[in-house]
DNA sequence: CGGGGCCTTGAACGTCGTCAAGCGATGTGG
DNA sequence: CCACATCGCTTGACGACGTTCAAGGCCCCG
């Protein structure tokens, strides 16, 4: 099934089984992309939206002076671009960061489900909503948190997220970035997101290398990032 | 009509006759608030959604050290929690700027809506996610942009979505927050707002004084602040 | 074997934050 | 009606956090 860790993240609001099967049958193919393949590119007109079956992809906007800063890291299981859908077309690109295999469910098909299921409409709004939540957090990161901070925050969401589709088990996870990457993502340069990280490891916090995170002590590391997992919508 | 400027600001998808009627009539009440009054508070379940009619309202978040991160702004015609329907709570909450009027439409109404009509959900589904648009342009000015930019892009935006609902002649409109306002909004401090605001006026490009801006070449701003209306999705 | 991407570290610099003080406008209560 | 408190704005001095520039090492891949 291809929706399988999309319903595992989102349990709320339940489904009926014809709901469920709806779902599957809307997506028309799957298709694979290799790191750093652009998946969407902003502002070209779409006609479907992604789903990410395997693999970690990035939203991203390039800006004029060759800044870079990262919108949202997607993992399995999350549509990377269901926003498509009523806006059209997107204001930034979609990029693989590792081999990544999606599935496409038509603009048409989504249509027909909000049709047929005002269940099956709250869910996948919900879910574009929750994407919006943790742009929002991501704000408060990059506004308000101090850059050790702002890499733990990110390393504890990861961990939490990753954690319910089997990914994390909870001390240390694959997480298949950069340092230039984290640097974008929290608006970091990298040189300096190097040594917040340095000082994570010393700390006894957690550790990050080679694309792999390892979480030395979980609960000082929430108290320090300030996590709190409310705007993740857990149910 | 109560949702006259919400209209305005969403021409697409188009809406027949009776789907404008609809939305009309699924509002319930209208309500006042007075400036620095919460209307919607973090974390409380929620059973309408709110559209504002006539003020300034913030969405912001208040952190344990007493910061404070202002998510966004939004002006007459935005509904400020349309994404309380799926999610059912705030993550944050939404305070007055002013004094605001404001109309309520209930959850099970929302839900009649997307029900009855396909474009209807579509409509109000774009509409939260020109919200999350607007989220994440607020993450590229904190995280890659400098302190007299992120600013200057703020003017810009405002005066762009005033213009729309003729809040703004292009040149100047009232935008009734305090630089301490302005310094939540952008991540930084009062004092440092304070004094980018100074070399904007003394640029020549736009002036901020007792809550109202004067543009004073627009050009000059937008190319300085990088710019772009292409993250609002004006049709 | 050469090149490039990524990581690491040092040193110097600059943007922005902190602390502090003063000003004007507003409002409130004695 | 004035004394006083509060709030927002402004400016200066200083310090810190984060950036820039530079260099070197490691590893993978062509």
């Amino acid at each position: 099934m291809l929706i399988d860790l999309f319903l595992r993240t989102h349990p709320k609001p339940v489904l009926s089984e014809e709901e469920i099967a709806a779902l599957e049958a809307s997506f028309a193919r799957t298709q694979e992309f290799a790191p750093k393949q652009i998946v969407v590119r902003e502002q070209v007109p779409l006609t479907q939206c992604t789903l990410l079956l395997e693999g970690f992809v990035e939203r991203y906007k390039d800006m004029a002076d060759g800044r870079r800063q990262i919108l949202a890291i997607h993992v399995p299981g999350d549509f990377v671009d269901l926003h498509s859908y009523p806006l059209k077309k997107l204001e930034h690109s979609v990029a693989a960061l590792t081999p990544i295999r999606v599935a496409f469910m038509p603009h048409p098909a989504v249509r027909a489900l909000t049709e047929t299921s005002a269940t099956l409409t709250e869910l996948l709004w919900r879910s574009t909503l929750i994407d919006a939540a943790i742009n929002r957090e991501w704000i408060v990161s990059i506004g308000a948190r101090g850059a050790a901070v702002r890499l733990a925050h990110l390393f504890c969401e990861m961990n939490v997220r990753l954690q319910r589709i089997g990914l994390s088990d909870g001390k240390q996870f694959v997480f298949p970035v950069t340092q230039i990457d984290l640097a974008d993502a929290t608006g970091l340069t990298a040189v300096h997101a190097n040594r917040m990280l340095r000082q994570l490891r010393e700390d006894g916090l957690v550790e990050f290398r080679g694309g792999h995170v390892r979480i030395a002590d979980w609960d000082a590391l929430r108290r320090f990032a300030g996590f709190d997992t409310g705007y993740l919508f857990i149910d």
